[in-house]
RNA sequence: GGACGCGUAGCUCAGUUGGUUAGAGCGUUCGAUUCACAUUCGAAAGGUCACAGGUUCGAAUCCUGUCGCGUCCACCA
């Protein structure tokens, strides 16, 4: 028997132990012993960003997923975790333009389109060299060998092919229509990708013939020759739709048109409005139901187009006050409020405001009919017609999906209702590539660039969450048909924070859904979102960030794992509190000391590490000479494994971890260890109560592992255990 | 405007289908120390489970309403 140290540090312990576990190979699922006698269990890993570094989002989700696993090799099954990261694309490349702009003062202008996307893949590439490293050390379990990066080239052929399977479905279409554009970044951007800032402005109400119109962005007004209102309202009674009124505007007299819609809100200001329909998603629909022109103003770089007479050339930043000052002298300016409060639209991925704007972009039509041939899906038998919201609905309908918490079914379906075709070209670099080539009138998709001279390629590529869309199946190696992916697809268990429902679970079902007529998981459990101790975000501005490598440095990976999952409910935000990462700590001390005790004390016993439960294994009630203490704490220790197993197999890791901590500490350490010190001195408990000791201990450690795994693992090893406590078999 | 969530000890939070004196971590107070652990042990203080009704033999838990906080979706010219 080895000496312990008083203390258990895990400085000197973790680096060797997870050395340990890589060599033997382990993380591997077709290296653990009988793998092909074990059911498959597949957790797929959200691929971190490769903009940065991780944070404590990343060290919770992360730590979820490796109990998970680490519970379910214990349990006999061939565990595959699957570890990745994810390119990016816009938010990567924002990054980076601003870091080059910061450093060197280029763009992306300075620059040759090949050149410029070889220098983010390195960005991207060395960034992912760090996230690497601290995954390491938080000590996941995940399958080095199988790594992916969603732009490397195995996940391009993946792309390419589902590209071109959706296009000959008819399912990417190309078209004309109103997106977000943003002027900064100078590329489109989905609509989940929007979000809403309220922001105060001067709110302008201006003479419009005999109308008051309101605005908060004069420089739109050019276009503006219609004027909108409910047909119900009375104000208006004596205009008629489709009536021709002469009236003074900014740069002279023009000819406006009165359109009677329901979009029109009477409530609102006066009830009439004026639209720009080239630059509103509304407007644009009002005036294609009723056939309006549709005039642009402002061009890509948010300057004023000829249609703005004199202004012409100037951005809209900066002509908005000249424009004022015109309305102002020609007297048509009749109130500036003050303080408006209203919501801007901008891009999420660190761009600008958003400026919606038609334009010809690729899409994927959410709601054209299409024929699965294969078809797993409940409720879509093979051969039926289907569409891909249908996919995307039926899935989680039918429970063939479960989705946990179950409130987020709810939100889910709702916005499958809202959803509209997904615009997944973005006019940037750093992507994948359309596959789609031009010469002259023709078009050409496929994986390859076709033959011939003359032929060139789209130069947009494609939104992130195409890519990872694919995920859980591009990585293990479709569209080859590889072993893993039968043996490993659909994944077990698929576990994103609830902010990436949309973005991310629904396309992967979408997916999933149309090129392999099947699911990508089948269970899904979203987790929150890690805040500071005070409830808020953690972010730059507060200056409140916390990096979980400062934490394991100083109190160990296991206390933070631990602290990590002990106080979180399911789906709800967890508040990160240092203190509680400390408690931890005191924890882990608190099962060495334990170990110690039980080690010292069974050192000179004649059972060894071969320890045998004579007593216990049939008919305890017969067995030898027995405490109540030692009834108690082994009832009391069934008891907990079953609990524990139940909670994990349902993902209440909280419970499970409380559950533990709870026994370790205030039954076994509180209660039985006390009374072992009396019963040790007894010669005919003496035998019984070591076997109480010892058995309980090793149950313990296997309990905490899937937590705990570094000093669960140690004093494992100090107990003289032959296996690694890592695939050691879960208690029963 | 629509939907959802939360409000439990000083602080951060657990509490699976309603069931005995409501729990943890941290903090506070008092006491203990050669015997595994001061990163410890024992004890204590501290909660009308936001509020008001209702269902029930019984409600922190289910229902209705009110107040406060938060999130998501839609978006107003």
């Amino acid at each position: 028997m080895k000496e312990l140290e008083k203390t258990y540090d895990h400085s000197k312990v973790e680096q060797k132990i997870y050395q340990k576990w890589l060599d033997s190979g382990y993380f591997n699922p077709d290296m653990l012993p009988n793998a092909k006698d074990r059911e498959p269990f597949t957790i797929a890993l959200p691929p971190p960003n490769v903009t940065g570094v991780l944070h404590m989002g990343h060290a919770f989700e992360d730590t979820i997923q490796d109990v998970i696993i680490r519970y379910q090799r214990m349990r006999g099954r061939r565990a595959l975790w699957l570890p990745g990261t994810d390119h990016a694309a816009i938010a990567t490349q924002a990054k980076f333009e601003k870091e080059l702009y910061k450093k060197e003062k280029k763009s992306r202008h300075d620059f040759s389109r090949e050149e410029f996307f070889r220098m983010i893949q390195k960005f991207a590439l060395s960034n992912q060299q760090g996230i690497l490293s601290q995954l390491h050390k938080l000590g996941l379990s995940m399958d080095w060998s199988r790594l992916a990066f969603t732009l490397d080239k195995q996940r391009e052929k993946a792309v390419r092919t589902a590209f071109k399977k959706m296009y000959e479905a008819g399912l990417i279409y190309r078209g004309k229509r109103m997106v977000n554009w943003d002027p900064k970044a100078q590329t489109t951007v989905s609509d989940d990708e929007i979000e809403y800032v309220e922001q105060k402005d001067l709110f302008y109400h201006f003479k419009y013939g005999p109308f008051d119109i309101a605005t908060v962005r004069p420089e739109t007004k050019f276009g503006d020759k219609y004027v909108v209102m409910h047909p119900k309202d009375k104000r208006y009674k004596k205009y008629k739709h489709g009536q021709k009124i002469e009236l003074e505007w900014i740069n002279g007299p023009i000819t406006a048109t009165i359109i009677k819609d329901e979009a029109a809100d009477m409530e609102f200001g006066s009830g009439a409005m004026t639209i720009t329909p080239a630059h509103s998603a509304i407007d644009f629909e009002i005036a294609q139901r009723h056939g309006l022109d549709i005039d642009r103003v402002i061009d890509d770089r948010g300057v004023l187009l000829p249609i703005a007479g004199e202004f012409a050339g100037i951005h809209i930043k900066k002509a908005r006050l000249e424009i004022v000052e015109k309305l102002r002298k020609k007297g048509l300016v009749t109130k500036i409020e003050e303080n408006y409060v209203h919501n801007v639209a901008t891009n999420m991925r660190g761009g600008g405001i958003i400026e919606p704007q038609i334009k010809l972009q690729w899409f994927i039509d959410v709601n054209k009919k299409f024929t699965l041939k294969n078809s797993k899906i409940s409720g879509i038998p093979a051969g039926e017609k289907t569409t891909l919201k249908d996919v995307m609905r039926k899935t989680v309908e039918s429970g063939q999906i479960k989705i946990m918490p179950e409130r987020f079914e709810k939100i889910y379906f709702h916005w499958i209702d809202n959803l509209r075709d997904w615009c997944i070209s973005r006019q940037i670099v750093y992507g994948h590539r359309i596959p789609v080539w031009y010469r002259g009138d023709e078009i050409h998709c496929d994986i390859n660039s076709p033959k011939g001279e003359g032929w060139l390629q789209d130069t947009d590529t494609l939104d992130t969450w195409f890519s990872s869309g694919l995920w859980t199946f591009s990585t293990l190696g479709w569209p080859d048909e590889t072993a893993d992916l039968k043996t490993y697809h659909p994944t077990s268990v698929m576990i994103p924070g609830y902010e990436i429902l949309f973005f991310w679970v629904a396309r992967m079902i979408l997916m999933s859904g149309f090129l392999l007529g099947d699911i990508p998981f089948r269970q899904v459990v979203l987790h929150g979102m890690v805040r500071d101790k005070l409830g808020r975000k953690f972010s730059k501005s507060l200056d409140n960030g916390v990096d979980p490598l400062d934490m394991t440095a100083k109190y160990g990976t296991d206390a933070l794992r631990m602290a990590l999952i002990f106080g979180s409910g399911p789906g709800n935000d967890v508040a990160f509190d240092e203190q509680r990462v400390k408690g931890m700590k005191h924890f882990a001390n608190k099962l060495w000391n334990i170990s110690r005790y039980v080690m010292t004390n069974t050192e000179n016993a004649p059972v060894g590490a071969g320890f045998s439960r004579p007593q216990y294994d049939d008919g305890r009630a017969s067995a030898a000479p027995t405490t109540d203490a030692d009834k108690n704490i082994l009832d009391k220790l069934d008891s907990v494994i079953k609990s524990v197993t139940n909670n994990l197999e349902n993902y209440r890791l909280h419970e499970a971890a409380q559950e533990i901590y709870q026994f370790t500490w205030h039954e076994f350490a509180d209660v039985y260890i006390e009374a072992s010190k009396n019963q040790l001195k007894d010669e005919k408990l003496f035998e019984q109560t070591l076997y109480t000791l010892h058995f309980t201990l090793l149950t313990i450690l296997k309990l905490l592992h899937p937590f705990m795994p570094f000093v669960t693992e140690e004093i494992w090893s100090k107990l003289g255990q032959k296996d690694l406590l890592l695939i050691v078999e879960w208690p029963k």
